[in-house]
DNA sequence: GGTTAGTTTTTTTTT
DNA sequence: AAAACTAACC
């Protein structure tokens, strides 16, 4: 395939759009492999614009698109990259774009190109290729079930629970750390149980062998552990030759060694990232990996930085950069703009979150008459739940939302159930799996699951083993419509008509154990329709659990996609993207930086990065709200227990000479407090008269 | 013994 | 609001 365009004598046009800094990044080899490049990016400098011509110029001289690997942090970016490169190389090769376009094939998210690779090596590496992956949530429930075998859930002092067990497994896969050193400085209140802990990890490990499965930290603990094998690596290694990585700040050590293990010299190696807005330590991602990337190779990186931010005014950028730069330790500069605007930032004072609400909804339909689309607006805030009662409003006065992060669809009980019928299906090793499906059925509890998964394995033809069990007598009914269930969706009806005889067989357990059944039944209709996009079970159980779905709402999704809705995300969601308006909800301590993270240092500092992240995802227009008042969690619907917030610490009083400090009321409350009683009664005097 | 229903405690962010 | 634990029930 000879496209190379070396001969054309003029420049391709494509690159004077490009600045100085971007042009050197795009041209960098000048699609040849070479040595590693890093580009550092501030917030909103064209950094997808410039990796996406990077890609493209790679192509049009000449690099082959099926040997570049790409790779992102999330679907969205990777897909978003795409239509990128695809728009820039349609402009220079025209009809020959579409076809070429096809061949960038290796594009996505880390885990899901370590999934990908490890299917296609997996006889090289003793391993099925038919293995299953687990998500977070499955894997902390095989974690439980070793932990109880372990007999951790009856010990003196209380052990940590599975999700806190797993995290610390995550963590010192992730940073290829002691266990002992990650205990000490992220889990201190576990470092008694490191003996424990230890034997469990071992456990659990076999228990992930024995059944076949991976879960996300072994896609790329393997991947790693592959390439550290010399021929394997050097098949990968001229299996491409150009190797780009974007959101560098938020890759962890494990990833880093992938990555020097395919290319040792870092010959062919782009990484792309900003260390203001590394925000996912808490997975173990190391800043220093972009700051120690220079040096990491014989042939030192060129290293290009771009400042100019096109996305903020200078006014909304001058706040950012005012709180970036209380940080402790900084390595980027200031990024400056040619957008000028008198409107600074707003930080607006409210009674309590539904004031909140009120506010943000007054100000959003206001922008919308004013000819602002929902869409082009955004709601950012900390923790998933702080946007709960906006929700409400919302919903209230009927503004169409989508909700970016925090509890997935997938996380549904009602979907993962429906799913652990077809992974059970699919690989009948998984016990997990079989044994949520089992115990669907009332009269079958752990311990009759349990037996029934023995039998099976027991018995060298699977459907028999499970007929021949014999359940609980409240479960007798049940059980030979399950057994057909099984069989049926083993030998495959085909795809999607197993999603169907799923979801069919589910259906009486569905009403009989939720209230809301109608609204759970759309759901999974709606997964169904999702089914139907995928060639094979397989690939839909792989890529969902890879690269789900990643937003809720109250519309049925898809259908209205073309409609126009509000954006409501965490700040971690909304990372690589940018709105005109912006509101960041709880700006408050206790919510930003969230009390929990209030106390080390490390910590606090991610917290002041996720504020500027939050910030600079403004175009035009940014409001900070701080309610006063917070009424505490955990108590009846009604009551009033509450705490007292002031303003984020990150926002300390002299940096407010870069906002415009205002406060706000709704007109109900405005109404309520005119009306109430000016005269103060001492009763408590009249108390105390009684008695004299 | 095993299952379920009721009670108490705990709570970030994501592949 | 969900997960862990406890007590009652088959």
């Amino acid at each position: 395939m000879n496209i190379a365009l070396r001969d054309s004598a003029a420049e391709p046009g494509y690159l004077a759009r490009l600045n100085p800094g971007q042009r050197a990044a795009v041209l960098h080899g000048d699609g040849a492999v070479s040595r590693p490049l890093l580009i550092i990016a501030g917030a909103g400098s064209g950094k997808t614009n410039t990796l996406a011509h990077r890609v493209a110029h790679l192509i049009v001289r000449g690099a082959d698109p099926r040997r570049i690997l790409l790779m992102t942090f999330s679907r969205r970016a990777a897909a978003e990259m795409s239509r990128r490169v695809e728009r820039i190389a349609a402009d220079v090769l025209q009809e020959r774009a579409a076809s070429l376009m096809e061949g960038l094939s290796w594009a996505g998210t880390f885990h899901s190109v370590g999934a990908r690779l490890l299917r296609d090596y997996a006889l090289d590496i003793g391993l099925e290729p038919a293995f299953t992956i687990h998500d977070r949530e499955d894997s902390a429930d095989l974690m439980n079930l070793v932990r109880h075998q372990l007999g951790f859930s009856e010990t003196e002092k209380r052990f940590p629970t599975k999700a806190t067990c797993l995290a610390i497994y995550s963590r010192v896969v992730n940073s290829q750390d002691r266990l002992e050193a990650v205990l000490g400085h992220a889990f201190p209140w576990c470092v008694g149980w490191s003996d424990e802990l230890k034997a469990l990890f071992k456990a659990y490990v076999e228990a992930k062998q024995a059944q076949n499965i991976l879960d996300y930290d072994d896609l790329l603990l393997y991947w790693a552990q592959m390439a550290a094998e010399p021929d394997i690596a050097a098949h990968l290694s001229q299996r491409f030759d150009h190797i780009l990585v974007d959101e560098y700040q938020d890759t962890n050590r494990l990833q880093a060694a992938i990555l020097t293990a395919i290319k040792p010299d870092g010959r062919g190696l782009t990484v792309v990232g900003d260390d203001a807005q590394s925000i996912y330590s808490f997975r173990a991602a190391e800043v220093r990996n972009i700051l120690d990337f220079p040096g990491l190779f014989a042939e030192p990186a060129q290293v290009v930085t771009l400042d100019q931010n096109y996305r903020s005014t200078d006014a909304i950028l001058n706040a950012a950069n005012a709180v970036i730069g209380e940080a402790e330790e900084r390595f980027t500069k200031n990024l400056w703009t040619e957008r000028t605007s008198l409107e600074k930032p707003r930080i607006v004072t409210v009674a309590d979150e539904a004031e909140q609400a009120g506010y943000v909804c007054d100000e959003v339909l206001k922008e919308r008459e004013a000819g602002t689309l929902l869409k082009e607006q955004a709601v950012l805030f900390r923790a998933a739940h702080h946007s709960g009662p906006l929700e409400v409003e919302l919903t209230r006065r009927n503004i169409p939302f989508v909700k970016f992060g925090g509890l997935k669809f997938l996380d549904a009980a009602h979907v993962k159930d429906v799913l652990a019928i077809l992974r059970f299906a699919q690989n009948p090793r998984d016990r997990i799996a079989g044994f949520r499906v089992m115990q669907l059925m009332p009269g079958v509890g752990p311990s009759a699951a349990s037996n029934a998964i023995d039998s099976m394995e027991q018995s060298l033809d699977l459907e028999m083993g499970l007929a021949r069990f014999s359940p609980p007598a409240r479960a007798a009914a049940d059980w030979p419509g399950f057994v057909a269930l099984f069989s049926d969706l083993r030998r495959g009806p085909g795809w999607p008509a197993e999603m169907e005889r799923a979801r069919l067989w589910y259906e009486p357990h569905l009403e009989r154990k939720h209230e809301d059944a109608t609204t759970r039944r759309a759901d999974l209709l709606q997964l169904e329709q999702i089914a139907s996009g995928y060639p094979s079970r397989e690939r839909f159980l792989t890529e969902l659990t890879l690269d789900p779905p990643s937003a809720t709402s109250d519309e049925a999704g898809p259908p209205h996609l073309d409609e126009d809705y509000l954006i409501l995300s965490t700040i971690h969601s909304a990372k690589g993207q940018e709105w005109t308006k912006v509101f960041v909800l709880n700006a408050v301590d206790g919510c930003m930086p969230i009390d929990l993270s209030a106390g080390e240092r490390k910590e606090l500092e991610e917290e002041r990065r996720l504020l500027y992240v939050a910030m600079t995802r403004a175009k035009d227009a940014l409001h900070l709200i701080t309610p006063q008042r917070f009424y505490t969690s955990g108590q009846a619907a009604r009551g009033d227990r509450h705490v007292y917030a002031s303003r984020s610490r990150f926002i300390a009083q002299h940096l407010l000479t870069h906002f415009e400090a205002t406060t706000w009321t709704s007109q109900s409350f405005q109404k309520d407090k005119a009306t109430r009683p000016r005269t103060s009664v001492d009763i408590k005097g009249k108390m105390r008269s009684m008695w004299t």
